[in-house]
DNA sequence: GTAGTCATGTAAGAGGTTACATGATTAG
DNA sequence: CTAATCATGTAACCTCTTACATGACTAC
């Protein structure tokens, strides 16, 4: 369960209310962390009950009251656990490596725009990590700014430095992503140039008739 | 809905028991999609259901029967759409990252230990994947060497080169995810060299008075 | 006979997605 | 007054994990 402890990390930094804690996990802490509001007010609500988080209920104009979130000493031991222990890598699923496996059921056209779209996505990805270790190391996170100001000064800079390492591994893999994506541009493009010829295409080609043509062309071969 | 499209690829081969299947998801496909057979066996039902795939039972020895699925015209149709359309990446949850993100909240040695089984871990599923592109390569893996059976032989050489195309991509992952544990590791024997501190080194070190004088520490400097 | 493999399920529960739902507050 | 934002939920549904369960077949 680790948007528990996403949470847990965000509510170290500042009491707040699960409304802020949902623009988080819709901004910045989605860069390695995402959940849906219909996750995350549950989840409070849990992790009140289980005593790692207490709430206070603070007015908001004349009527309205919201909830803040406080992490209590039992919370901030659990993130410590958490943060020691080492976890079993979780198990491998990546639909654009599976779909890539089997690339010859496509077309030249779709493979070409579905890496295309792997490429700008993490050209994008890329760039909004790279934006945010600079503004990290600049000072310019607010939310890092309070959770340093938790912190005596000697224990900044390690903080820093987790923090940017962290969203430099995101860096990293966006850029194996992208080279893997003009890598497999390269090589739509000399396949097509060298004329071999692919089942999607086919289908394409003949929807109806050309798959059974296939069907039946494998079977006299294996007969 | 993955995995269906995993059953489909790799019944695209040859058709075989869900047993079989079973092996694969714990095998060679595993390495990018991977399903326990309580998944598997209630998703062929079901996509036995949709006619995607057909079953026929097969005797084994005297009293016991087992179903063999095998792609239909529609599974065939499926495969196709699938493979050709772009589908929005998946939300990011990654737990390494978010957890590098808070090693404020660890010590050292378990940031030490976490680093080393993560960089462990790659370079074992660097060395399988690229045993596999080496075996995809030189015509040694049977499910690929069944696939090509039933093409006409103008189509191998794409066949082969996506599915080698899709591991090197697990591959340059690895690199980068091994790259960025050694990054960790020296990140951290430098701040340990520096002389800084970070919070869950102090927590270890007094468990429960610690955290008390850094938080009255706190409250006094933002007082 | 017995251990290992072949073969196929069910069920409870955690985690996540999508949609439905409501109402107060604030800025214009 | 009206639209955007603040704020907080519930519910149905899907996917995946973990555990429980069963029985036939094969090699020794």
């Amino acid at each position: 369960m680790s948007l528990r402890h996403a949470l847990l990390a965000v509510l170290s930094a500042d009491p707040m209310t699960g409304y802020d804690l949902v623009k988080y996990f819709d901004g910045t802490v989605a860069f390695v962390w995402s959940a849906p509001h219909s996750q995350v007010y549950p989840e409070l609500r849990r992790m009140e009950q289980a005593g790692l988080i207490e709430a206070t209920t603070v007015p908001r104009g004349e009527r309205a009251t919201k909830r803040e979130y406080s992490l209590t000493r039992e919370g901030e031991r659990e993130l410590h656990r958490w943060a020691s222990e080492v976890h079993p890598p979780p198990p491998l699923r990546n639909v654009d490596r599976l779909k890539a496996a089997h690339f010859e059921w496509g077309t030249y056209e779709s493979i070409k725009r579905q890496l295309r779209e792997h490429l700008n996505h993490w050209s994008a990805q890329r760039r909004q990590w790279r934006q945010l270790v600079g503004d990290l190391e600049s000072g310019e996170v607010p939310l890092l700014r309070r959770r340093l100001e938790r912190l005596p000064p000697e224990q900044h800079e390690a903080v820093v430095a987790f923090r940017a390492f962290a969203f430099q591994g995101q860096i990293a893999r966006a850029d194996a992503e992208i080279a893997w994506a003009k890598r497999g541009l390269a090589l739509v493009e000399q396949l097509e140039a060298s004329g071999a010829t692919i089942a999607g295409e086919l289908a394409e080609a003949q929807p109806a008739d050309g798959a059974r043509a296939q069907r039946t062309g494998v079977a006299g071969a294996t007969a």
